[in-house]
DNA sequence: CTTATGACTTTCA
DNA sequence: CTGAAAGCCATAA
């Protein structure tokens, strides 16, 4: 494949539809390696500037539905707020952020 | 070829 | 509830 396993996240990720979020291990599974989770989050860490509007990187969190970035240059709270303008419901708990999988999962058909 | 790394996940205490 | 440790796999050096 002329692609790397990075394309594939990221034209995955520009799939999720808007109002919904999707975890790491849930696109890492789509692309054949349900133990990939992390290449997603690298994935997405590394993700180039460019991409950085075209991607919804904030629609991908981690299985709990919290989310577990450790940018510093996109903080959990930009995050956060992003996914509260796409009606995605995100409880604040202590500082950290809180999705209720179970209603905003995206489920590719 | 070997190491190191990382926005993860699961299991155990 | 929290935290630590192991497993996981693509990429870089």
């Amino acid at each position: 494949m002329a692609y790397s396993y990075f394309q594939r996240v990221y034209g995955l990720v520009k799939r999720i539809p808007r109002g919904r979020v999707a975890t790491y291990g849930q696109i890492a599974g789509i692309l054949g390696s349900p133990r990939g989770a992390r290449m997603v989050g690298w994935a997405l860490h590394v993700l180039p500037k460019k991409e950085l509007r075209t991607v919804p990187w904030h629609r991908v969190i981690n299985r709990e539905g919290r989310i577990s970035t450790t940018c510093l240059e996109h903080t959990a709270r930009q995050q956060a707020e992003l996914l509260k303008k796409e009606r995605v419901a995100v409880t604040a708990v202590h500082g950290s952020y809180r999705i209720d999988l179970t209603k905003f999962l995206w489920k590719p058909f």
